[in-house]
DNA sequence: ACGATTGTTAAGCACATACTTAAGTATTCG
DNA sequence: CGAATACTTAAGTATGTGCTTAACAATCGT
């Protein structure tokens, strides 16, 4: 039902976020409403640029927007956000729950043998053959 | 600094989370470990298209893997699901700052006497859930 | 009414993505 | 050894993305 929904929500959504510029807009935009120029301002590509970056935004559901006159002014919407955040947040709370059984584990252990855990991303594990 | 670095890496990670099927298996690793056939199992795709997810995945940060003879198992880099779980919350509490004041202005207002006409506030003071 | 401001639409281009099939490489097992 | 297993690599293709420039509204101030 909304479980399909919500998948496709976030293809766009995590789509949406997997652009610096449409980052930065959202970021702009949480500390409150801007217009479209005034959206496009800091940022060094043409104005049509911005508004289909705005698109993608909008269509994804992070940002509305409502024309008034000549001015259009968008908003984020924090319930997309969240949707998001919460997608990564159950993910997350999945792995600790993991975490919480091998550090049980790791308790009946007599010898505990310090093993690195936390990697920078990019660098491989290293091997314990 | 790694400001920078953060940046290009979240363009990363939330690519390759913007993929139904990538999700599936970042999902599906949080459960723990798992080799590449295993993972491909529930997919209507071939082989090789399991691997290009999954060097996406890795190549985000958002997975490791380590061949061990011919079995090659990949886990989940918790530190990466956190890194974009955290720009979000970042978002959010700016948004929720921003909420906050609005909350806060309006309490200020002693008389919520309609008598101007003007152009209601396009958002409700309390937003749906 | 005129020109400046603010945004929109359309077309095009270079490059990236999500697959496919076909063929190859190790590694393990009987 | 030889066959099955578990990937790996390469090449091709269709579609999507992130821009650009050019031309076109609509609206506002004077």
């Amino acid at each position: 039902m909304l479980n399909n929904r919500s998948e496709v929500d976030l293809d766009l959504v995590f789509q949406a976020l997997a652009d610096r510029t449409r980052r930065a807009i959202v970021a702009r935009l949480c500390e409150g409403p801007a217009s479209v120029s005034e959206l496009a301002k800091p940022f060094p590509m043409s104005l049509p640029a911005i508004v289909q970056h705005l698109q993608v935004l909008e269509t994804s559901g992070l940002v509305s927007s409502e024309k008034i006159g000549r001015v259009r002014t968008c908003s984020v919407v924090p319930a997309t956000v969240r949707l998001a955040e919460s997608w990564l947040g159950a993910r997350r709370s999945v792995g600790e729950r993991r975490l919480d059984r091998l550090e049980a584990f790791l308790a009946t252990q007599p010898e505990p043998k310090p093993e690195s855990h936390e990697r920078p991303p990019t660098i491989p594990p290293r091997s314990t053959p």
